[in-house]
RNA sequence: AGGCGCGUAGCUCAGUUGGUAGAGCGUUGCCUCGACACGGCAAAGGUCAGCGGUUCGAGCCCGCUCGCGCCUACCA
């Protein structure tokens, strides 16, 4: 007998395994001794080396997890490959503030000093997210971690650069760029927030150099009319079709400015006429390249206004300088109106300053060719497959066909410097190294650039930079393509689409063949968990109240729909692992004797053993077919049934007579060795959900636990981690022992509603009368104990036709069995006449619907003949138990 | 402004190719019956947002309306 505590401490199984797992090296897929076995691949989205760990992260490695633990179990050389993101611009943030408070700044250090010690704080500080990994019980191989600034992964960078380059993809421009003035950097679109804001739009009058009069212009940003070199109007607008052409006098300036038709002029804003600032405005800018108009850069990278406006402006915050211009409109009579408006402003993600649009010489990758791989990917093979497709294999596609070049350089320190190099001319030279870049140039008078690159530059090419990309390593034959990608949706367009285009360049084939995109875990009251907002919830406390197994059903459960957080959810999950954790007590409370047992389900089996054994054929094969679909929610929603409601409810409960006999026997030792089967099948079901419970008790089964092993494992110290994830075999599926059994549940259910309704003592016993027709006389009887024991009858009869006392609550049955509970002088006929008359009802009710499906001449012609038949012998069977009940009523009359 | 998703029991969510609405929690009643009160047994609770259409039949398909959310966008 062995004894285990009544409640399950999450907080001990924690603690014992995940050390022992990975130093054992479970997590490599070198593990696996079988070379011919299939391969599964995650790599992580890597966690910002900044970051740690929400429940965004927990969500996703769980699902993660669970994926790879299956395959693992599978037989799979399963790898989940972790690392983390070197995050560019966060990083960098965070060392400056650091900096700060010493009084420094980045450039009292200089170049390399700071990136020593960015290096040294990632040392210090960085990866706390690699702990917390750990706590989940990711299983990830971490003799594979990488790091996005690894010297392996710069020089992956660096070659994808120059192959980039060498094809005429990456080029250096000067363009209209998102400028951020607080992080001094420019930033690509994906990384600048639109976000709405109340403000005023300014009607602001420009007038004619040869004739009387002005044209009003609308603007939200006065302070750009320096920079102005021309006012727009669409081409069909009547109202200034004869003013194209004209010469405007710009206040202020002084300056000359024309009035030009341009179609992108809508004639019902604000006067249908636009001021154009083409250095400061992404519109005005194209238009002024359509127009041949002069660019004049009003606005610095500080934000502050330029020499070229003049001593009244110059130096001025783009604010000040605002309100200095609205001002002296107003003077000279030139402000038309000042109107309350609300529009939508361009803001870092960062750090939330407004963006100053300026023209700039950066790096920008052409996207054009790329963009037709991955399109070309999904049109023709479907890849990547999308889970769930609707909507994100539109949302992906629409964004490629709309892509525009990429800004891939960042004025950062931190991250990969452009492997480009300028001659004292101003030759650009791009090459893999200083070396082969001195060679090129033929002279070693080289200045590198001194931008580094977008940071998911890097992570667009982490599928394969991280199995050794660009050499041939084992490992990149072995791994890529990796089998699935787990993400949140808001990284499609910045990773997702970016890895795809990336490995169907470098490498040919696609980095993943799977997408599944996971819902977002909200706050209780619908809104998305934010720093900002403090409504996040952190998963390392949830763990730490309820246990990172049931936090892991919780976040499983989520699947692929946006779920509000309800830690009821995660209650009800902690008490499904304390309800496993009992089961097994009870299971090793009654074990002695069942080792003796070598094969416990050998021979004729009864229907409760044949039962669960089908249902557990069953549950497996649902789990392996949903695990494959990416169900999780529906996964867990399988495993919790069929252990709660089968195995404990049901099975363990027809089993105790047997198993919790007083007296040693070979039934008895039978029994107990298979409930410990059953439940030792259940646990590996459930590894992948609950990697520490699970481990936690199988360690303790009285079980041969090196012959559960997968064989690919067969040389490893057992752990469930390497046994063999049980697999439906087809000949243990028993559809007869199942309708068998569901007439046994009915049979019980009923009697104990009748013992409920009639308030009969829990402890009373009573009589049970069956009739029952010659099958199910033979099911009833065969299980005529364990009714007993389950309806807390003293005895049971069954025959062909009973004739049931007159005072007696009775019941119908499926299959035209009927059930009587005689209770001489304890029956209040007028109640039991009420509760027959409801039950009557209901089957009337029922029966009077069918009726009218049945009566209707169309539905029985068109709907297919199964159908049909279904509802006939439905009516059938309600025709005969209202016959019955009818009996039953005119008995108590 | 467009595009998309959602609106099912008090709450959080499932509902596979259209064929008599499901789970968990919560609620009610009973229960220390030798695993578990983080438990057992039983029960109540839904014109599937609204309106219209297609169909023999619609939570599921189509259209419109209302409410919520998300994404994309060059109306200054």
């Amino acid at each position: 007998m062995i004894e285990i505590p009544k409640t399950y401490d999450p907080s001990e199984a924690e603690q014992n395994h995940y050390a022992r797992w990975e130093e054992r090296g479970y997590f490599a897929p070198e593990i696996n001794k079988n070379p011919t076995a299939p391969v599964f691949t995650i790599v992580i989205p890597p966690p910002n080396v900044t970051g740690s760990l929400h429940m965004g992260h927990a969500l996703q490695h769980t699902m993660m997890d669970v994926l790879t633990r299956h395959k693992r179990m599978s037989g799979f050389r399963a790898l989940w490959l972790p690392g983390m993101d070197h995050a560019g611009i966060s990083t960098q943030l965070m060392v400056t503030r650091q900096l700060k408070k010493e009084g420094l700044s980045r450039h009292d250090l200089g170049r390399e000093k700071f990136v020593e010690r960015v290096w040294a704080w990632k040392q210090e500080y960085g990866g706390q997210i690699l702990k917390q990994i750990r706590r989940e019980g990711a299983s990830v191989d971490w003799s594979r971690e990488r790091f996005t600034m690894d010297e392996s992964l710069s020089r992956a960078v660096r070659e994808a650069f120059v192959r980039l380059y060498e094809d005429g993809m990456i080029y250096r421009g000067n363009r209209i760029v998102n400028w951020c003035p607080n992080d001094q950097t420019v930033l690509s679109d994906l990384e600048v927030l639109r976000e709405p804001q109340k403000g005023k739009l300014y009607y602001l009058r420009y007038p004619f150099k040869n004739r009387e009069g002005f044209v009003t212009v609308a603007t939200t940003r006065p302070e750009t009319m320096l920079g102005d070199t021309a006012v727009a109007v669409n081409p069909g607008d009547e109202r200034y079709s004869s003013l194209v052409g004209e010469i405007l006098v710009l206040p202020l300036m002084n300056r000359e400015i024309p009035i030009v038709a341009d179609d992108y002029v809508e004639s019902e804003f604000g006067t249908g006429a636009v001021k154009i600032t083409p250095a400061h405005d992404p519109n005005d800018y194209e238009m002024g390249v359509r127009h041949n108009l002069e660019q004049i850069a009003v606005i610095d990278q500080f934000a502050r206004m330029t020499e070229v406006t003049g001593p009244d402006f110059a130096g001025l915050d783009r604010y000040k300088a605002r309100d200095l211009v609205v001002e002296k409109f107003d003077e000279l009579g030139l402000l038309d109106q000042v109107i309350d408006y609300e529009f939508s402003i361009s803001k870092c993600e960062r750090c939330k300053t407004v963006i100053e649009p300026l023209t700039s010489t950066q790096w920008f990758c052409r996207m054009d060719q790329l963009r037709d791989l991955a399109l070309a990917k999904l049109r023709d093979d479907g890849t990547p497959h999308f889970v769930p497709p609707v909507p994100y294999e539109k949302v992906y596609s629409d964004w490629l066909e709309n892509l525009r070049d990429w800004t891939i350089s960042r004025q950062l320190w931190w991250g990969h410097q452009i492997p480009a190099w300028y001659t004292a001319e101003g030759e650009i030279v791009v090459a893999r190294s200083i070396e082969d870049a001195k060679e090129k140039a033929g002279t070693d008078e080289l200045t590198q650039d001194p931008d580094v690159l977008d940071t998911w530059f890097s992570s667009a090419l982490w599928p394969f930079s991280t199995l050794g990309w660009p050499e041939e390593t084992e490992d990149l034959k072995t791994f890529y393509p990796t089998s699935v990608l787990v993400t949140a949706r808001d990284i499609i367009f910045l990773w997702v689409s970016r890895m795809m285009m990336t490995g169907l360049r470098f490498r040919g084939q696609e980095p993943f063949a799977d997408v599944y995109v996971t819902g977002t875990v909200l706050d209780k009251h619908g809104q998305r968990m934010s720093k900002t907002k403090g409504n996040g919830i952190d998963p390392l406390e949830v763990f730490e109240k309820y246990g990172v197994d049931a936090t892991r059903l919780t976040l499983a459960s989520v699947g692929s729909t946006d779920t509000r957080w309800s830690e009821r959810q995660v209650e009800s999950y902690r008490n499904f692992a304390n309800k496993i954790w009992n089961a097994a007590r009870f299971c090793l409370m009654n074990s002695d004797g069942a080792e003796s047992v070598a094969d416990p389900f050998a021979g004729q089996l009864p229907l409760h053993d044949r039962w669960i054994v089908s249902r557990l054929n069953k549950t497996a094969q649902e789990v392996n077919d949903q695990l494959g679909e990416y169900d999780f929610h529906g996964v867990v929603q399988t495993l919790y049934h069929f252990f709660w409601d089968d195995f404990c409810d049901w099975y363990i409960e027809l089993s105790k007579a047997t198993m919790t006999s007083e007296t040693d026997s070979p039934e008895r030792s039978t029994a107990r060795a298979r409930l410990i089967s059953v439940l030792e099948q259940s646990l590996r079901l459930l590894h992948p959900f609950m990697p520490y419970l699970t481990e936690e008790l199988w360690q303790k089964l009285p079980v041969d636990h090196a012959k559960l092993l997968h064989p690919a494992y067969a040389e490893a110290e057992p752990t469930i981690m390497l046994a063999s994830f049980p697999q439906c075999d087809k000949a243990l599926v028993d559809e007869r022992a199942e309708s068998d059994m569901q007439a046994v549940i009915e049979l019980v259910s009923r009697v104990r509603n009748i013992r409920s309704e009639i308030n009969i003592k829990p402890g009373e016993r009573i009589q049970l009368l069956i009739a029952a027709n010659a099958d199910l006389q033979t099911v009833f009887t065969a299980s005529a104990d364990q009714i007993a024991r389950l309806t807390r009858a003293a005895n049971v009869s069954i025959d062909g036709r009973a004739e049931m006392p007159k005072a007696s609550a009775r019941a119908v049955l499926a299959g035209g069995a009927e059930v009587a509970v005689p209770l001489e002088g304890l029956i209040d006929f007028a109640q039991e006449r009420e509760r027959l008359r409801r039950e009557k009802e209901k089957l009337e009710k029922e029966g009077a619907k069918l009726e009218g499906q049945l009566g209707n001449q169309d539905f029985v012609e068109r709907a297919p003949a199964e159908k049909v038949e279904g509802l006939r012998a439905r009516l059938a069977e309600i025709a005969q138990q209202t016959a019955a009940l009818d009996q039953m009523l005119e008995a108590l009359s």
